[in-house]
DNA sequence: AGCAGAATGCTAATAATTTAGCATTCTGGA
DNA sequence: TCCAGAATGCTAAATTATTAGCATTCTGCT
């Protein structure tokens, strides 16, 4: 149940020297989450940085009706929390743990001192919030552009891409729908289009990705533009 | 024409202490653009930080009819081509000079060298980044969870407090269509909606706001979450 | 084996949006 | 003043998505 939709952006930690790695987790407090707990509500003020050790952040907010719109989710090793320490801004979103979930928090006093002291993390958050700017606006543009279909097609591609066991992705129409922001019957319908054609075969709590290369090919075909490299 | 679109963020030149600043405009070369000029391509390599000293960059990308798609429109103080430096990614989209625009361009190598040096820049360019972030998550959210005519409101009511007369957005609709990525049908039934209401008036490349609050009221009644007392 | 709850499949009415086209109104320059 | 081009207004069909049901299938648990 990882990354549903960190969008594909690169962990913090993954760009962090080891030493300040360490550093910040000598300075953070260990919180434990049990699945579908509340790390913390839209609206707080408490600024500090978090940093996912284990499991995963689903963030969220009410949407007009009442039913939850799901903006992201992140993963083992990214960190959230940022605009309450540079934009000031209190948090933007309900935050959810996904499955049982260990969580780092550094307060802004001790962050700060960190931040002046190492000058390579300021190196790593910049790539990793540009990184993931970059995701979003990337996301943003396919939501503006792309047929459901074709939006569905790509995240399974890119959940299949880590998927526990390769070719099968693990997770409910509804958690589709969900992540995509439309409902369960149009997932139901794309889904069904893309099993018409041969793409994926459909499961009970699981889709199938028939072959990796030809669910790529056939969402490639459909990108108004040719995809960049991933840089690396 | 100014911010049709910039997302509210705070430009990196304001966050910027003036030497670092003036730093930057020493190593930079500029560049003039005419109203409509290419000022690079989708898919372009070549890594450096552009700053908008004049004007406005209007990115966007061909949609799969051949149709453009905006993503955003920065102005003056504004930085774009992080991406280039920190990701390693090549130009995301296609960046199109709005009005007369003068842009500083730094190349890699030089800009790597103030970074190094200059660690307040690391600082003023985490803060931007992650407005931005949050500015364009902002958005996402909303596309995907407010109804036309709000969001029509929303983006009028953005407009009108940055705009050169008080109470009037010199926009046409055709703007306004491309700016929320729907078609100028859509925004024409919006805009009468809201003409309804009495929130707006419409004329010819531009559009009368009433009464600031009114509009802002009738837009806050119909948010799903109050909005966040947006940080200073 | 049987059952409850979860997940999927399906339907039909409704709503929103797009596309394509054309008529009308407005504006600035010749 | 007149005209061309820009901008807006309007229409209708087609597409896409939503809502609200309910039936069916599947899974894990007892």
């Amino acid at each position: 149940m990882a990354d549903l939709l960190d969008f594909g952006s690169t962990p913090l930690l993954s760009l962090l020297p080891e030493a300040i790695a360490a550093r910040l987790s000598a300075a953070a407090s260990v919180v434990e989450y049990d699945d579908g707990e509340t790390i913390h509500s839209r609206g707080d003020a408490k600024p500090g940085l978090s940093i996912i050790r284990i499991g995963a952040v689903r963030f969220a907010n009410p949407g007009a009706d009442g039913s939850y719109v799901t903006t992201s989710i992140l993963g083992e090793g990214h960190c959230f929390g940022e605009a309450t320490l540079f934009a000031r801004l209190p948090r933007a979103y309900d935050a959810i743990a996904v499955g049982e979930t260990v969580i780092e928090q550094i307060t802004k006093p001790r962050f700060d001192r960190i931040f002046d002291e190492e000058p390579d993390l300021a190196r790593a958050l910049v790539i990793a919030v540009t990184r993931r700017l970059y995701s979003v606006l990337d996301f943003l543009e396919d939501v503006r552009r792309l047929p459901l279909d074709v939006r569905t097609a790509k995240l399974i591609a890119g959940m299949e891409r880590s998927a526990r066991h390769e070719g099968v992705v693990e997770c409910n129409q509804s958690d589709l729908a969900f992540t995509l922001g439309v409902s369960r019957v149009s997932i139901g319908k794309a889904l069904a289009r893309l099993q018409d054609e041969g793409l994926i075969s459909l499961g009970y709590g699981s889709i199938e990705v028939s072959d990796r290369k030809s669910l790529h090919d056939w969402v490639a075909a459909r990108l108004p533009v040719e995809p960049l490299m991933r840089g690396e």
